[in-house]
This record gives C-alpha cells, sequence and structure tokens, in this order.
DNA sequence: CTTGACTCTCCTGTAATGGGAGACCGGAGA
DNA sequence: TCTCCGGTCTCCCATTACAGGAGAGTCAAG
C-alpha cells in the first residue's frame, strides 16, 4: 500500500536532480524512506514528494540547505513560518540593497567627478558614551543600529549626560576594519562630563575618552552604501600630498536615521586621521 | 605627480579587502599599475579607485568576474552599458521567479492537498511539425517561447498545413531530462497530412510522427513554475498502481501565453506514458 | 640591529551541486 | 545460464569569489 520509489523516479517525479537527492539525504535535508543494507540503494515514499517539492521551493528562494532543515524539523507552523519569513526578511534587504548598488554605480558611471571638498582640521578631545564590539562588514548596518539604540538609551538614562549628548554620533574604525572586513568598532556619542563617580548601569555602554586628532576630513552626501567614493576621494588626496595615516578612521553622522528616512539627505563626516610629514 | 600606493592602502580607499584585490589582479579584472619585480608587491595608483569602486558595484550586483572584465574592458560606453543592462535583465527575470517560488510556497504549505485528477486515456498517432534541442534546465522557459515561434511561422507558411494546427501545441521530455537537467526536448504542433512530397523551407523544423501512446494524464493548472506538483500527484498515482512506465513524459500547452498572459489561468495537460502490468 | 607592521605565495575551505570514473545491481533476451 | 543494458552506488574533481592561515620575505622606525 506504500509503493516504494527508486531515486530515478522520485526524481521524475520531483523535478529534482538525482544528483541533489542524494547530496540531500548526505546532508540531512531529505532521508530516503529506506536504503538497502546490501546494495545501498535508496528508496523513497510517495509521501516525501510534497516535502522534497517544498525543499525545491525554497532552495529556489536561495535558502541554504542549513535552514531547509531547520524549516523542516520544525514542528509548528508557527516556527515553520518564523523561518520563512525571516528569510524573506533577508531576501527584501538583499533586493534594497541591489537598487541602491545599480543607482551608485549610476552615479559612478555618469557622474562628472564631484570631489568633495577636503580639509584639514584638528578635532579636540571629547567624552563619550560608547559601545564597542568586533563586528564584521556584512553586519555593520545591523549594529550600527542597535548601537545607536543602546547610545540613545544610555543619553536618556537619568544623571548620566545632564546636559544631553554634545555633539553628533560617530564611530571608529581602525584602519584593518577594511582590509580585513572584519574588526572592532566603537560606536560613541559625545557627553559632558558626567557627576564624578558616576557609574553606569548597563555594561555594555562605557565612558570613552575620545583622543584629539589632526585628520584630512570630507563630508559624504547620501547614502552609506556609496561611502566609498568620499573614502577614495579623502584617500586619494591624501595620498596626493604625501602625508603619513595613523590610528583609527572616524566617521560622524550629522544627518542619519533618526533625522530622516530619506537617504540622499544623510551627511556623514568622514575624518582620515594624518600626522604631517612635510 | 602619481604617488602609488601599497595594496593596504588601496584596500582602505576602496573598501575592497586585501584578499579581493589579489584575487582581482590573478582574474585579470584589475591590474596593479606596477610590480617591484624582486619583492612582488604590488602598487596601485590613484587614479584607479574609480575603476576599484565600479567593480565593487557590479560585484554588489552579483555580476560574475569575467562578466566585469569585459564591461572594463569595453571601449566605449555603447558596450558597456549593453552589458550592464543584460545583467540588469537576468537580475529581474530572478526576481520574478523569486516572487512566483514565494507564491507556490505559500500554496504548497497551506494548500489543502487538491491533487489534481489523473485519467488513463489512449492518445492517438499524429502527424506533427516538431523542433528537438538539447536544452537544460535552465534554458527551457526561453528555448519554449524561441520553439513556439518558430513552429507558428512554420505553421504560417502556404502549403505547409492546409487545415492549419489539428490540437495544441505540445512538448517531449524523455525521462533523463529531469534526473540530468539536460537532454533532448521536442516541442511540436499536430497538423492534418501534408501535401505528398512536400519540402519544409527552414532547416530546423521538422515533420514528425508523434506515436500513440497510453497514457496517465493530468491538467495541471497555474504557472509552468508549480508543474511539479502535477508531476508528483500524477507520479504518486502511477506508482500506487504499480505500473510501468515507458517513452517521454509529453506536456500539452492547452492554455498558455499566446492565449493569456495571466499565468495563474493557464492549463497544461501532462501525460505520463504507462503500460499496464496488472 | 631588532621589532612590528606589512606583504608575498601557496594551500585549504566554503555551498550546492555537476561531471565523470569505475564498480555493482537487476531484469530481459539469447 | 550468460550477457547486455540501463540504473545505481561511491569517490574524486571542478565550479565561484573569495576568507583563513602558514611560512617567509620586506620595509621603516627606534
Amino acid at each position: 500500500m506504500a509503493p516504494l520509489l527508486t531515486i530515478g523516479e522520485f526524481s521524475r517525479m520531483t523535478h529534482l536532480s538525482v544528483k541533489a537527492l542524494r547530496h540531500y539525504h548526505d546532508m540531512g535535508v531529505l532521508e530516503p524512506a529506506a536504503i538497502d543494507p546490501f546494495t545501498g540503494y535508496r528508496s523513497y515514499d510517495a509521501t516525501q514528494v510534497v516535502p522534497a517539492q517544498v525543499i525545491r521551493r525554497l532552495r529556489d528562494l536561495g535558502m541554504p540547505l542549513d535552514s531547509i532543515r531547520s524549516v523542516l524539523v520544525a514542528p509548528d507552523l508557527e516556527t515553520r513560518n518564523r523561518e520563512i519569513a525571516a528569510h524573506l526578511g533577508r531576501m527584501e534587504r538583499q533586493l534594497a540593497q541591489t537598487q541602491a548598488s545599480v543607482a551608485g554605480l549610476r552615479a559612478l558611471l555618469a557622474g562628472p567627478e564631484v570631489r568633495p571638498a577636503v580639509e584639514y582640521r584638528k578635532i579636540p578631545a571629547v567624552t563619550a558614551l560608547a559601545v564597542a564590539q568586533v563586528v564584521s562588514a556584512a553586519d555593520l548596518a545591523t549594529w550600527g543600529s542597535d548601537a545607536l539604540g543602546a547610545l540613545s538609551d544610555a543619553l536618556a538614562t537619568d544623571g548620566v549626560a545632564p546636559g544631553g549628548a554634545t555633539g553628533p554620533f560617530g564611530a571608529l574604525f581602525p584602519g584593518d576594519f577594511f582590509e580585513l572586513e572584519r574588526s572592532e568598532i566603537t560606536a560613541f556619542v559625545p557627553v559632558g562630563s558626567p557627576p564624578a563617580g558616576f557609574e553606569l548601569p548597563d555594561g555594555t555602554v562605557r565612558l570613552l575618552e575620545i583622543p584629539a586628532v589632526e585628520a584630512a576630513i570630507a563630508v559624504h552626501e547620501g547614502p552609506l552604501d556609496d561611502i566609498d567614493r568620499t573614502y577614495g576621494a579623502l584617500g586619494t588626496v591624501v595620498a596626493e600630498r604625501a602625508i603619513g595615516v595613523d590610528g583609527p578612521i572616524r566617521e560622524y553622522y550629522l544627518i542619519g536615521f533618526p533625522e530622516t528616512e530619506d537617504e540622499s539627505k544623510h551627511r556623514t563626516e568622514v575624518a582620515w586621521p594624518v600626522f604631517l610629514t612635510s
């Protein structure tokens, strides 16, 4: 009453290649209903057609096999839907980034080389609330908004910063972050000196002295996805003047998501520390 | 006046990892401005920042390095834009397929198991105009519409088919097409017997005798992306009744794109040849 | 001269298969 | 019974665009 199918028959029914079915077996995503202990022949059950087709759909959506396995073993519909929704969210974000890339590409190809103005300026030392964590480039955006939230919460805590923020939010990027795509990033917001002996309640937000620095500075206009253009212009100017570089690169978010959703209105100051050699 | 940059400096300016830059060098996508013949150290030029950023954008769009190389060596803007447009077209199609997959997935997960009705019927032999080619699963949709066009053109040719088509368009899929994702597919349209000795002008369209066959048949409703559901149901029924399988599987496009753009209205008959063993 | 930061090449690993080799299995015809 | 052919098995290698790390050479400053 439950006829078993050979891998070839099952392949025809599900439109999954034999190779793929064997791979799904190895990965534990779709186990054959039976395996002949002597010949190793796989046998599938007609009831496995539907799961196999679900797998096909999820693969079409680019979901990795590991995630598919979790989805399939999820007992209840709720967990299952949550996993799928999470994946669709990732897809959506990826699509948004694709569109941003297209826009950035157009600007880069058609653009008349509008070099942002670069100035040399000394940034004074400040006291700041800060959070630091090792972050990879892929997680930067997510981590950034989390960090911003944490800093905002800390700011709002009574007694921490009597005068509120004394400047825009910023972040420190060690040089090797751009080379390795992964390094410890520090997000901060400058505040007036807090009452002596004051202790922060939360463990992640610390009080940090951001040292003074002399830097080449340019303001990036537009979405952060395009910020490499400003880095390039800044780096070119720095290189042309033959000036040494030292210390982490800083970004100051003059206008960001808290101010407006319209990314084209965003303004970010990039400060590239230098010390004059000439 | 043209200062050379180390790979690390260039990495910081472009937000491309050192590893990626070396890889681009190996692939011939972005050659360093100079290479020290003794140490092998790569040196980059400030003018290479913009090309590097273009590469970054194209990679964000998922364009393979081979294509990026072609784009970069393209001398004129026109060729360049054509390449990019072609890639965006591919992306768009992929997006459409993603959406279709989401819809299909919902139907599969939420669906109340609406099994299409399966009947056993004998299909009589017919004479048909046919085109055949080895096609891989990925190219199936494209090839299908091309083949349909070729067949329509042949039909419209004077004297070929005095009575016009005598039935819907169809296609033959050898069993191993679904297992290997690549096999020789035959698209055909039945016609009345043409005048004796008549010769077709075009080389690709041939006259073919489609043999009679006894088959299990089900009608698939909706887009072809979901046709594996009908294959599964059909295969399950065939397997449950313990019936042998022989010959290529056939699809008849009762209602397709020529009739309506609305894919949910499409109707495709799937005929799975069987010969009764009981 | 040493140290530490930087760079080099080369090898391995990733994810999800495809391609192919060489061997085994099962049913059908001679 | 032998043989043939198609189906299946397990391995191993290739793909893409890098990342990670080993081991060694290079550069500039103290």
